[in-house]
DNA sequence: AAAACCATCCGTATAAATACGGATACAAAT
DNA sequence: ATTTGTATCCGTATTTATACGGATGGTTTT
C-alpha cells in the first residue's frame, strides 16, 4: 500500500517537529520534508520530489501561504495543499478555497480530524469541516470573495495608515491629492466593514493585511 | 531517577498534541496533563497533582499566561513555568521574567533547545537564550519594565477604542466626561509611544493588549 | 508624612477623519 | 460594445482626535 507523502510548511519549528512526531504514529503517512517558509517549499514543489500533500501555514516569512497556493496552481502540481491556520476568518477560508486549497484546518483542531483531513484529501476529495464551511458560506453570502479584497493602491495606503501617517502625509508621499487618499481610506473602511481607524487597524491585523 | 513532570497549557490542540509526541521520546520527561487555557491549568496547579514544569502559552482564552504567572506566584507553587510564545517583543519577555517565568522560548526554537530549557529549569535554574536575553536587556535599557504599562482604566478604554467606539461613546458608556476619556487616550498614546489611533491599535495588537 | 501615581475633571485651538455627493479616464471583463 | 472596477480628482459640513496646559481627591509606596 502506498504511503501518503507529506511536506509540512510552517515557520514555527516546534509546531513542525510536533506534527512530525504526531504523524509518525500513522503507518500510512510519511513526512518527506519540513520547511520554514513558502519559498523553501516552492523549491521542493518544483523539484522532482514526490509529494501528495502539503500542510501549509498561512503566516510565514518570505512567501506566505496565499502566494504558495497561487504558485502551486500555475505549476499544475499534484501536491494537494491543506491549510492549517490560527484564524477562522470567513474571508481567509474563502480565499484559500478559491485559491485551490483542498482543506482548511484550525490549529486547535484535534488529531483525529487532522488525520481524517489528510486521508480524505489524499483521495482527491476536499475536506472542510462543517464549522469551517459554515463560516465560509456566511462570509460569501454577505461579501463577494476576492483574492484581493483591497486594490494595490488601497493596500499601500493601508500600510501607511498603519504606520501612523496622516492622510496628508500619505498624500505627499504618494504624490497625489489628499482627497484621493481620503477616498481610498473611505473605500477601505467600506470594504472591511468598519467605521473608523481603530477598528480598521484591528481588523487588518486580524486579517494579516498589515 | 525521577522523571520531570510537565503540564502543557496552550489553546492550539495540534500544537499540544505535537509537543506531547515530541517529548514522549525523552525518558526523563513525562507529560502529566495538557490543557487548553489558563483557568484549566490553575485548577490543576491548585490540586495535589505533582508537577515540575508548565509549558505555558501567553495567548490563551479565559485566562492568559500573564495571569497564570501572577497567580502561580501567589500560590507559592513548586511549578516552574516556561513560557512558549510566538512573540519576541522585549516588553513581553521582560514582563514574563519579572512575573516569575523560569524560561522563555519562541515557538520557532528547535527541539534541542526545548529539551535543554526543560532540563535546566528542572534543576531550579532559569533558562533564557542569548537572543531572548538580549531583547529583554535592550528593552529594559530604554523602557521601564512594568507589568502593567497601562492602568486598569486605560486598558478598559483601549479595549473600547479598539472596538471602534468614539471618545464620546466611551464616555457615555463609562459614565464620565468625554474630557476624561480624551485624557486617558492621550496618556495611552504617550505610554505606548505612538502618535495616533492607527499606530496605537497596531502597537496594542502586537503587544497583545487587545 | 511625603512623594508618586491614578482617576477624574476642565478649556481652547487646531488638525484630521468621516459623511455626504459628485466626476473622468482607463483597463479589464463579459 | 457595454459593463464593471480602479485610480484619480473635487467640495462642503460635521464630528473626532490631538496638543496644549492645568486641577483635585484618592491610593499606594517609600
Amino acid at each position: 500500500m502506498n504511503e501518503i507523502k507529506i511536506i509540512i510548511a510552517d515557520d514555527h519549528q516546534l509546531f513542525r517537529n510536533g506534527l512530525e512526531e504526531l504523524l509518525r504514529k500513522y503507518d500510512d503517512i510519511k513526512i518527506v520534508k519540513s520547511v520554514a517558509d513558502g519559498f523553501e517549499f516552492m523549491q521542493l514543489a518544483k523539484s522532482q520530489l514526490e509529494v501528495d500533500i502539503v500542510l501549509l501555514d498561512i503566516a510565514m516569512p518570505n512567501m506566505d501561504g496565499f502566494q504558495v497556493l497561487k504558485e502551486l496552481k500555475t505549476l499544475d502540481s499534484n501536491i494537494k495543499p491543506i491549510v492549517i491556520s490560527m484564524h477562522s476568518d470567513g474571508n481567509y477560508i474563502a480565499k484559500c478555497a478559491k485559491m485551490g486549497a483542498f482543506g482548511y484546518l484550525l490549529k486547535n483542531t484535534d488529531e483525529s480530524e487532522l488525520i481524517l483531513a489528510i486521508r480524505t484529501v489524499n483521495k482527491g476529495k476536499k475536506y472542510f469541516s462543517a464549522a469551517i464551511a459554515e463560516k465560509m458560506i456566511n462570509f460569501m453570502s454577505t461579501q463577494s470573495v476576492s483574492e484581493n479584497l483591497l486594490s494595490n493602491k488601497e493596500t499601500e495606503v493601508l500600510g501607511l495608515i498603519s504606520k501612523g501617517l496622516t492622510t496628508n502625509e500619505i498624500a505627499t508621499k504618494l504624490f497625489v491629492s489628499s482627497r484621493t487618499i481620503e477616498t481610498h481610506r473611505a473605500n477601505i473602511l467600506k470594504k472591511l466593514e468598519v467605521k473608523n481607524t481603530a477598528e480598521l487597524i484591528k481588523r487588518a491585523a486580524e486579517m494579516n493585511l498589515i
